[in-house]
DNA sequence: GCTGAAAGCATCTCGAC
DNA sequence: GTCGAGATGCTTTCAGC
């Protein structure tokens, strides 16, 4: 059920159809996915690249000082050309994801994760992207 | 304008009220970006965790044999974990995104990728995700 | 490219199984 | 947890500007 729910903005009475429960049932369930947090919401997918930010790059950060506190995700959360920020294992501490108009505006945006984090940056620069996003089989 | 389609799922009556304009004018408006692929689709966020597969890494991948020619975007096309694949610049010349339910199921999945791409692969686990999929402010 | 109205459907609620 | 029917409201098309 949750495989049909990829089709993001598909009638409910479609729905209905592919999985051969009734309209109402089908609703509820969505509903009740909501709540329960398993659908997170639903989003339109942009051309990052006709949308003014063809430039994509991987950041990966270690804090300059290994003894300050932790808590780089809320010093950079205002910086919205970060897409995403996840934590890892390894020898750097979270790898960023960033979306930016050029080459210039990324080397600002490193100098702006430098001095809001307090962290050393190392940066990798996407060249192209044959697929993303593509949904899991579950 | 395309900074309202990402609520995704909301009804073009409400997107007019925001925008201003009238409701046909925003259907218009949106046929039309669909149609040049500014709109590449719409679809529903799901909460990996809950929905089987908890565990996410990156994987970054090297040719074992630099002259061979470098096809590995189709080969690993039909391994359903892999969620991205970014062509990069570089040490290394892609990284993946994958998703699986478990620390076995990541080492077999590694396995596949060495096999089936003949490259040598450097694994980054994700502990954490503070946030992701974060909407670009345009 | 925007508007407004009309026809067709989908959504959503409810009571029942 | 599922179903069916009804009221409401949204989507979609079309002629006109």
């Amino acid at each position: 059920m949750a495989l049909l729910a990829d089709d993001g903005r598909m009638s409910f009475t479609d729905l209905a159809k592919e999985t051969g429960l009734s309209v109402s049932a089908v609703h509820q369930r969505v509903r009740r996915l909501q709540k329960r947090g398993v659908i997170k919401g639903f989003t339109a997918q942009l051309d990052h690249g006709q949308v003014g930010l063809p430039l994509t790059a991987f950041v990966s950060i270690k804090p300059t000082d290994p003894a300050a506190p932790d808590d780089a995700p809320e010093r950079l959360a205002h910086l919205t050309a970060i897409e995403a920020c996840h934590s890892v294992a390894g020898d750097e501490s979270y790898i960023l994801k960033v979306r930016v108009a050029s080459p210039n505006e990324l080397e600002e945006l490193l100098q702006l994760i430098r001095a809001a984090a307090n962290v050393a940056t190392r940066t990798t620069v996407v060249l192209s992207t044959p697929w993303e996003g593509r949904r899991p089989r579950l």
